[in-house]
DNA sequence: CAAGTACTTTAGAATAATTCCAAAGATGAA
DNA sequence: TTCATCTTTGGAATTATTCTAAAGTACTTG
């Protein structure tokens, strides 16, 4: 083992969330290993995997709450087909369109150029580069 | 005037499809003028207005096979937002978070440089860049 | 630590977008 | 015209997500 797990509960503190059981299982699923891509269904069938009780309903407030906070990103690649990501970072995604699946891949590298002035009275949110690709 | 109107009939032939009565009325909507973002309920609404029956579910219906025929581009902003698009050419989009806005702007002053190669096993299909703003 | 209050969770109902179904209607090849 | 094939349609079904109101839990304060 190389180190002691992250406090979750203070973690959740820092965003104006109560630590409760429910939001602590589901941060240490979410944040607990390597970045991921992950839906409402797929975490709440991890989660309850792990013996803690969660309805799908807390989980999708989770998940929004997480969002809000900053601690998630939320994309959007087909219709009814929502991911949360673990990766708030600055990076982009590969959705293979066959079978869903999402990929980071970093913006580092990637250049744009010559991207247009936001609309009057709007300012800029956040640029998504999605990479379709097909098997 | 400055022209005769199209022959939807014979376009919708050329790509496979029976130009049938709602088939034309959707056509003559989406084509008839510049380039749309349309949904399926908003399309509905507009073919009705012109007193010609049509059913959601034909809407739908035409929108998902003019789409498979290239005939529409279909851009997923948000969940449960599906928008179709008049525009096939290449462009992206800025959206307008508060009000599900979407503008396009042109790809030929738009630089994207240094995406990585796709997955093994998967080739491109299409790079999708949305803008996202805020008022 | 005991109370009390505000915040959370939950099951199930409700909504919204989209698809499915089987029957009725339209299209076009012969 | 005839007939097989394709389309349309209303309504039911599905899926994703949110809402509701009641029961439970977390923090503040004394
Ligand atoms: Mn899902
Ligand atoms: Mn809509
Ligand atoms: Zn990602
Ligand atoms: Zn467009």
């Amino acid at each position: 083992m190389t180190g002691t797990s992250p406090d979750y509960a203070a973690h959740l503190r820092d965003v104006g969330l109560r630590p409760t059981r429910q939001r602590v299982a589901l941060a240490r699923v979410l944040f607990g290993s390597g970045h991921r891509h992950v839906t409402a269904e797929s975490l709440h069938a991890e989660v309850k995997a792990t013996r803690i009780p969660v309805a799908l309903a807390t989980v999708y407030n989770t998940l929004n709450q997480f969002r809000d906070a900053g601690l998630l990103r939320e994309v959007v690649v087909a219709p009814g087909r929502s991911y949360f990501d673990t990766n708030t970072g600055h990076h982009h995604h590969f959705f293979v369109e066959d079978d869903g699946e999402l990929h980071d891949f970093p913006s580092d590298k990637v250049t744009i150029e010559g991207l247009p002035s936001p609309p009057k009275g709007t300012r800029l949110s956040r640029v998504d580069v999605v990479v379709r690709v097909r098997r």
